[in-house]
DNA sequence: AAGAATGAAAC
DNA sequence: GTTTCATTCTT
């Protein structure tokens, strides 16, 4: 989850850095930008040490593989990504610096001009960007065995899912049965919420695990919830149908003794409930939970089973300490308001699992008059409340009554409205449409699974958040009072926070996760929190099921076993922040802190098999260079960390680089912010010649007259004055390749090589003569594969541009600017060349070309088509005029000299064609 | 949500 | 040959 917030925090500084700051799509609350950052920023590296520790640690086993599989499911909702193409990359690195040049500029527009400078661009400097495009694809490729850029077959799931994006992501690895290498993924995303079990029952994570996914869950499956979401799950025995974490939980619950009600609800609030008893208990704590909650189901001592647990104690022995702690804090506050302890505890701890799960919450009423009876404990609401009001309310609502309650938590997730808000459930829908259907269940609502996941992220978010609320709340707050954070949770509502940041959050995780290890302590008890969050979280998704089945025994999961060190650390920070707030809150947040820190750990744990796993599937398979350079780790999690929907998208990339997370990421983003950033000036100058290198497609010539009539159909349409607004964004483009020699790279490249000399002449372009001449060179190529026939054989991308570029011949001409009129220009004197010279070869072309060219420009006028003809005329005439202009003055100003002219002509044909 | 660009991949 | 989707982000 964290991922999602660092993601959005970064997105928001990376904004900062060359782009606006982002929309508020993404919102992000600011107290999850503060830490997030922090998280990101300073423990990056040390995830990165920590995963390797982890990796050699568990290195070994086949873990690697399933994990790694497991990461290629895990794509399934999330999936990764296709990586993006050199021009992509190009568009991505300099698209900031387009918009600095032209503010007012559309996104669309920005992307013409970025077309227009990527042809521009010089072969050299593309070359770079294609490699590093190829680089990445490799890397990625290495990290997703299976995947595939974009299943057809899938596609048709558009028939079956209503998706309401016809792009969703589909391809990679669709969980969906047809999958052939995906099938492993496939098996992978299924099994991934299962995976996430098995995460869970481990019996410490289990807990915890437990904890997150019935969070998940709870987000996942609102609507399942009611319904049987798992009947795989169902597999404990009480535990209904839902997910295992929900069945876990409700053991835990079970084992809780509220008796009580609603075995859902506890469910997720027992292993809570667990939590908090253990620390309050002191010596209950163990992670056995899941043992001792078997043991107490049917029992239902739970502390004493937590004493036979004492086996476990590694972790005990250090939460016994905080739980003391917590438990005098509570004893003082008990006085104070009821003297809760034991209860608070649970509410925290509740509120935690609240939050956590909760995020879900359905039922506000419920909640809501919870909190009403226990106004006191709202204190703890406040801070929830922060991140997020509904989990807010679910906090408050275990808070009393009773625990027993809270299994509202879990159960929440049937009221979707709280936690989805429309545009999750958008994304969710698009999701699981996406990539899983058919894996899950039967139910008619989307699968539970996918849902789970997709709102998983989002959960995940809240999570961040949450937890970053209490952190803040632990730390600083926790003697604050907690009634703000009821305000706050009614206006403020974690709605914001919901909304979308926590796509990404997964990838975070891992960083986050290691960070908690390395400085879990250290940190102040929010980052513990968060990052034991994040942790949770991350581990269920990404190691589900590997993780479970291997090493990582219970114990270790549950506490620390594996890291008693990292533990007391916690504690010791837990024991700071009591002294240092000394009061309830201070042991709130403590308990809070050892909670998350057990949490964390066990998620650490868990986060460090998947480490290895990704480490060791790395190390197997994948071709050393990438290794090198890319980690399939990173990868992985930038997979799982990315959901489905675009935004996540978006941000995940940044989020990747940014985060840094993964090794991936960061190799990425050093590559990536080492690719050449040219200044616009540079392209500027480019552009005007990147129209003409169009015109030299002049290719285009007859075409622009066929295709144009379409385009310019539709767009007579619109008014004149539209069409011209519209296309002022396009400046020109460059159509060149694909009229005349049907876009191949190879003609492209000649193109541009061609081209080339022309830029320099470009920057010249001052001169009138060299103009000319750079508009000769560059029909001349084309014109010599297609003479006049041109006519199209434009294919898929082909016919793109064709229409763009109609359009654009248009545009140019409407714009009337220089670019416009060379457009036209071009076009006649292609065909003209073209006739006049179809076979020139290319060196000589140039030359001759030249010649042919101004020869033809000249005499375009006259040519063509009778329809068309007076078009070119003047678009010839308004090229030459241009010419002229150039001469005089440059383009930048002569915009207005030339354009203005050529405008004045050109307009009128554009809209007799349009007429026409 | 659509759309602008290019490119790669899967049909 | 065609279609999808990758990124970005405004309208």
């Amino acid at each position: 989850m964290k991922g999602s917030n660092r993601n959005k925090d970064h997105s928001a500084e990376g904004e900062g850095a060359g782009k606006r700051p982002k929309r508020k799509c993404l919102q992000w609350h600011p107290l999850l930008a503060k830490k997030l950052l922090d998280f990101s920023e300073e423990e990056e590296e040390e995830d990165e040490e920590e995963d390797i520790d982890k990796v050699q640690l568990l290195g070994a086993d086949g873990l690697e593989q399933d994990v790694a599989e497991t990461e290629d499911d895990e794509s399934p909702e999330q999936r990764a990504r296709r990586p993006m193409n050199a021009f992509l990359l190009f568009c991505k690195r300099h698209r900031s610096l387009v918009r600095q040049e032209h503010p007012r500029l559309d996104n669309r527009g920005a992307t013409k001009i970025l077309a227009d400078w990527w042809a521009v661009l010089d072969p050299k400097e593309k070359q770079k960007y294609t490699d590093m495009a190829k680089e990445y694809k490799d890397a990625f490729m290495k990290a997703n065995p299976g995947y595939k850029w974009c299943p057809t077959t899938n596609k048709p799931v558009k028939s079956p899912t209503p998706t309401v994006n016809p792009r969703k992501k589909l391809w990679a690895f669709p969980s969906d049965s047809s999958r052939d290498l995906p099938s492993p993924k496939k098996t992978k995303t299924e099994e991934m919420p299962q995976l996430n079990f098995g995460m869970a029952d481990p019996t410490q994570m289990g807990g915890l695990s437990m904890l997150l996914l019935a969070g998940e869950h709870a987000l996942g499956t609102p609507e399942i919830s009611s319904g049987t979401c798992r009947p795989d799950v169902s597999e404990s025995s009480e535990l209904r149908q839902k997910s295992p974490l929900f069945q876990f939980a409700e053991i835990s619950s079970n084992t809780s003794q509220l008796g009580g009600a609603e075995p859902v609800k506890r469910c997720g609030k027992s292993a809570l409930f667990q939590l908090a008893e253990m620390c309050l208990a002191s010596e209950g704590v163990k992670m056995e939970e899941s043992k001792l909650i078997k043991a107490k189901e049917a029992d239902g001592g739970r502390i004493k089973e937590l004493e036979k647990g004492k086996e476990e104690r590694e972790i005990k022995m250090e939460k016994p300490d905080e739980a003391r702690l917590q438990k005098e804090a509570d004893v003082e506050k008990s006085a104070k308001e009821n003297g809760r302890d034991s209860k608070e505890l649970r509410n925290f701890e509740e509120l935690r699992m609240d939050d956590i799960m909760g995020i879900k919450m359905e039922d506000p009423k419920d909640i809501k008059k919870e909190e009403l009876e226990e106004d006191q404990k709202c204190s703890h609401f406040p801070d929830f409340s922060y991140s997020a009001s509904s989990k807010i309310i679910i906090s408050d609502v275990p808070s009393r009554k009773d625990h027993l309650c809270h299994p509202h938590g879990i159960m929440i997730i049937e009221d979707p409205t709280t936690l989805n808000k429309p545009e999750k459930l958008k994304k969710k829908k698009k999701k699981s449409k996406m990539d899983r259907h058919g894996n899950d269940k039967s139910t008619p609502k989307k699968t539970c699974k996918k849902r789970q996941s997709s709102e998983s992220d989002i959960e995940s978010v809240i999570y961040t958040i949450e937890a970053v609320a209490k952190g803040d709340w632990g730390i600083e707050k926790l003697g604050e009072t907690p009634r703000k954070k009821v305000r706050t949770s009614s206006s403020g509502k974690g709605s914001i926070l919901d909304a979308k940041p926590p796509k990404k959050k997964v990838k975070s995780r891992e960083k986050k996760m290691s960070k908690e290890k390395s400085s879990d302590t250290t940190k102040e008890s929010r980052p513990p929190d968060f990052l034991s969050i994040s942790a949770s979280k991350n581990i269920p998704g990404e190691v589900p099921e590997g993780i479970k089945a291997e090493p990582l025994t219970p114990t270790e999961d549950a506490l620390p076993p594996s890291l008693p060190g990292q533990a007391k650390p916690e504690d010791s920070d837990c024991h700071r922040k009591i002294e240092t707030c000394g009061f309830r809150k201070s042991e709130r947040s403590c308990k809070g802190a050892l909670y998350k820190t057990l949490v964390s750990e066990g998620m650490l744990t868990s986060l460090r098999a998947n480490v290895d796993r990704g480490k060791r599937s790395s190390g197997k398979g994948n071709s050393s260079d990438q290794e090198g350079c890319w980690n399939e780790e990173s990868w992985t999690f930038n997979q799982i960390g990315t959901s489905g929907s675009k935004k996540f998208k978006k941000t995940k990339p940044k989020e990747d680089s940014l985060l840094g997370s993964t090794k991936l990421d960061e190799e990425f983003e050093k590559k990536f912010n080492s690719l050449p950033q040219y200044s616009p000036v540079t392209f500027d100058r480019k552009c005007v010649p990147v129209p003409r290198k169009k015109k030299k497609t002049g290719s285009m010539s007859s075409e622009p007259t066929k295709t144009s009539k379409g385009p310019f159909q539709s767009q007579k349409k619109n008014l004149f004055h539209k069409i011209v607004s519209k296309y002022k964004h396009k400046k020109e483009k460059p159509n060149v390749p694909e009229k005349g020699s049907g876009d191949k790279w190879s003609n492209k490249q000649f193109f541009l090589d061609a081209i080339h000399p022309t830029e320099a002449i470009f920057s010249e372009d001052k001169n009138t003569t060299e103009p000319a001449y750079k508009v000769k060179n560059a029909p001349s190529i084309p014109n010599t594969p297609e003479p006049t026939t041109m006519q199209e054989p434009l294919v898929g991308s082909q016919k793109r541009k064709a229409r763009k570029t109609k359009i654009t011949h248009l545009v140019r001409t409407a714009d009337g600017r220089v670019s416009p009129a060379g457009g036209t220009l071009d076009d006649k004197p292609k065909e003209q060349l073209q006739r006049s010279l179809p076979k020139v070869t290319e060196a000589g072309c140039n030359d001759e070309c030249s010649h042919n060219r101004e020869a033809a420009e000249t005499r375009s006028s006259t040519p063509e088509m009778p329809a068309v003809s007076a078009f070119f005329s003047l678009a010839a005439l308004a090229e030459v005029a241009a010419m002229e202009n150039v001469h005089r003055g440059q383009r930048s100003t002569p915009l207005t000299h030339d354009g203005q002219p050529k405008e004045m002509p050109q307009a009128p044909v554009l809209i007799s064609c349009a007429d026409q």
